[in-house]
DNA sequence: GCGTGATCATAT
DNA sequence: ATATGATCACGC
C-alpha cells in the first residue's frame, strides 16, 4: 500500500481511503509512508494528523479551509481510550476577537469547518507504544439539527462575551459543547481584542474547541 | 503573528 | 481522575 499522490476524487473515494488503513497501526503507516516516527508526542503534537492527511491525501497546509476543499469535508483524528471516549478535546479553528458587525453563527467559520467532517479516532493510550497505536474505523459526519443548535447557542455565548469586550472573561467553562480556549505557541504571544470600555486591548489568541462528550456522542451516533 | 495539526501537564 | 489553561512544531 502507498500514500495516494492526488486528492480523493469524490466522497466514496475518501471513504475508501479511510477504510484501507483502518486497523493498522501509525508505526505501519509511518513505514510505508517512509516517515520517521516520533518516540513520543511531547514535541510532534500534530504529527498522527499530519499522518493521516498524508494517507488519505489531504491538502496539506496551514489554510483556513476545510481538508478536501472539492468535498466540502474536513479531517479530524481524534485520541480514544479503550472504550473508544475521546481523550482530548477537538480543535476547530482560530477565534476571530476582532469580528465584523455583521458576523453570525451561519457565516462563521466554525459552523463551515464542521458541515461536515470525518472523524478518524485513533489508540490515544499514553500506555500504548506510539508506533502500535491503531487507527480505527472512520466515522463521516454532519451535525444534525439538534447539534447544530447546541453549537450555534454555545457560539453565540461566546461571541456576544467577545463583542461586548468581554474576551478576559471566557473561560474553558463557558459553552455546553464548544469552548473558546487559548491557541497560541505560548503565554506571551498577544493578539488585538476589544475590551469592556470598547478600547483595544492586547489578549493572547483564542480558538473554539470541541468538548469530549460531544466528540463521543458523534462517535456513539456512528453506530446506530 | 495567524492558522494549521493537536497534546501536554498542572490545578482542581 | 479529569478539564483547563498552556504549550509544541510548521508554513507563510
Amino acid at each position: 500500500m502507498k500514500v495516494p499522490a492526488s486528492p480523493p476524487i469524490n466522497t466514496d473515494d475518501l471513504l475508501a481511503r479511510s477504510h484501507a488503513i483502518a486497523g493498522l497501526s501509525l508505526g505501519e503507516l509511518a513505514k510505508m509512508a517512509n516517515i520517521n516516527i516520533p518516540a513520543n508526542l511531547q514535541r510532534h503534537k500534530g504529527w498522527p494528523g499530519q499522518l493521516l492527511e498524508l494517507w488519505l491525501g489531504a491538502s496539506a497546509g496551514s489554510k483556513p479551509q476545510q481538508d478536501f476543499p472539492e468535498l466540502a469535508i474536513e479531517l479530524k483524528t481524534v485520541p480514544i481510550d479503550a472504550c473508544g471516549k475521546p481523550l482530548e478535546t477537538t480543535y476547530v479553528c482560530y477565534a476571530p476577537l476582532l469580528m465584523s458587525p455583521g458576523i453570525t453563527w451561519e457565516t462563521s467559520s466554525v459552523r463551515n469547518k464542521l458541515q461536515q467532517v470525518l472523524w478518524v479516532p485513533l489508540e490515544g493510550d499514553r500506555r500504548i507504544p506510539l508506533a502500535e497505536r491503531r487507527v480505527a474505523t472512520a466515522v463521516l459526519w454532519q451535525p444534525s439539527a439538534q447539534e447544530d443548535a447546541q453549537l450555534r447557542e454555545d457560539w453565540e455565548e461566546l461571541t456576544e462575551m467577545v463583542l461586548l469586550g468581554k474576551v478576559e472573561n471566557i473561560t474553558a467553562k463557558h459553552g455546553d459543547m464548544l469552548q473558546m480556549r487559548p491557541k497560541a505557541a505560548n503565554g506571551s504571544v498577544l493578539t488585538d481584542a476589544l475590551g469592556p470600555e470598547g478600547q483595544r486591548i492586547r489578549t493572547r489568541p483564542r480558538g473554539f474547541y470541541l468538548r469530549k462528550a460531544f466528540t463521543h456522542n458523534i462517535l456513539l451516533n456512528a453506530f446506530d
